[in-house]
DNA sequence: CTCAAGTCTGAAACTTGTTCTAGATTAGCG
DNA sequence: CGCTAATCTAGAACAAGTTTCAGACTTGAG
């Protein structure tokens, strides 16, 4: 399996140096802002000054506060999906493995539920105008996923399966954030998920 | 199996006549609202107006636009509800009785689609402070499942099973009004987290 | 019927996401 | 260096959700 994780940036447009470290300080801002109150913290105003870049430049790097935060999530995710490369799970049924990754996630997100409530909110309530953006993040869901199944797990028509795995995270996700599952609740979803992988 | 779903409110508060008409006048006011622009044109401004009531008033029958995006989604599960109790799904196996149920609801959605779209979306991004209204929208989802399941179904250890297909509702139709997945996808996905009821 | 409490109305104000504008800065180029 | 286009800044302006308030209307108890 081919990985260009460390150059995530083949992008439409080449930015600057100081282009790079603007975009780079407004999605910390985003992040530190959210760890510290979730969705309704993260500000563009606030984004904007704590970041040190105009309200009207944060706009141009990020079209909505949707993108903003999609874009937050794509950030982590990668630094999950680089942890997860270094420490990959023991198990030996695919099935297990990818129930072990994705409990591994959650412990990583129960460490910084207001993140996690502002990204997670965010991406499922993007409409179509953020669709690329969310793809994006799917993507990398889905890469995690299926990286996780191992190598000796065939994709074949398991493309459904590895989607109603991602529907019950994000779900599962949203429903403990809001306080209406415990934590116990998703551990057991995602377990009982990840069992259609056994067939 | 018990049903108490034609008397809807054994609410806290005894509303008076004028006021269940008020009630009645916003709900409807909201679902064709919806159902012309999805759930930005769900305007509280709007639906004050269309629905010959003074914007305070709104606000007091329905503390946000989520609120009331989520009582109207009760409204019309309502209704589905009763729709499916006249004609029950055909299929023996619970997995295809619970398939061709939701598949159906599915159907339905797809007339209606920014019906759809304004009320899924409103009740996944709800917060805490709408886990009650978020709450009886599952507990009626729920029991739209299990009566599906039929009454030969024992509900003993599958109350996971169940929280995992709704989760997969959920997300599968946020996938599809986002433009994200295809119909036949989320009917595929269906019918895959229906599986998990064949153990 | 009469009064007090609760409800409804109309309108203004406030909040936060988003857009717009005029001028300052920067980047790339000859 | 000097020019031009793109970018950035500060700040006003706008949109829609939400709150607030004074006054009119209803309701229910006596």
């Amino acid at each position: 399996m081919g990985h260009m994780s460390t150059d995530p940036k083949p992008s439409p447009l080449p930015l600057t140096e100081r282009q790079e470290a603007r975009r780079r300080r407004i999605l910390d801002a985003s992040t530190r802002l959210a760890c510290g109150g979730g969705f309704d913290a993260v500000q563009m105003r606030e984004v904007a000054e704590s970041s040190g870049v105009a309200l009207g430049t944060l706009y141009r790097y990020f079209p909505s506060k949707i993108h903003l935060l999609a874009a937050t999530m794509q950030d982590q995710l990668g630094q999950l999906h680089e942890a997860l490369r270094k420490r990959p799970p023991a198990a030996t049924a695919p099935s297990e493995r990818v129930a072990e990754t994705l409990l591994r996630a959650f412990r990583a997100l129960q460490r910084e539920p207001l993140l996690a409530d502002a990204m997670v909110r965010a991406v499922i309530f993007a409409d179509r105008s953020v669709s690329a953006e969310v793809d994006a993040v799917s993507r990398l869901t889905t890469t995690i996923i299926v990286d996780a199944m191992g190598p000796g797990a065939e994709t074949g028509n398991r493309e459904s399966a590895v989607r109603v795995i991602e529907h019950t995270w994000h779900a599962a996700l949203v429903t403990w954030l809001s306080g209406r599952a415990t934590v116990g609740q998703v551990t057991e979803d995602i377990r009982t998920v990840c069992g259609l992988l056994d067939r």
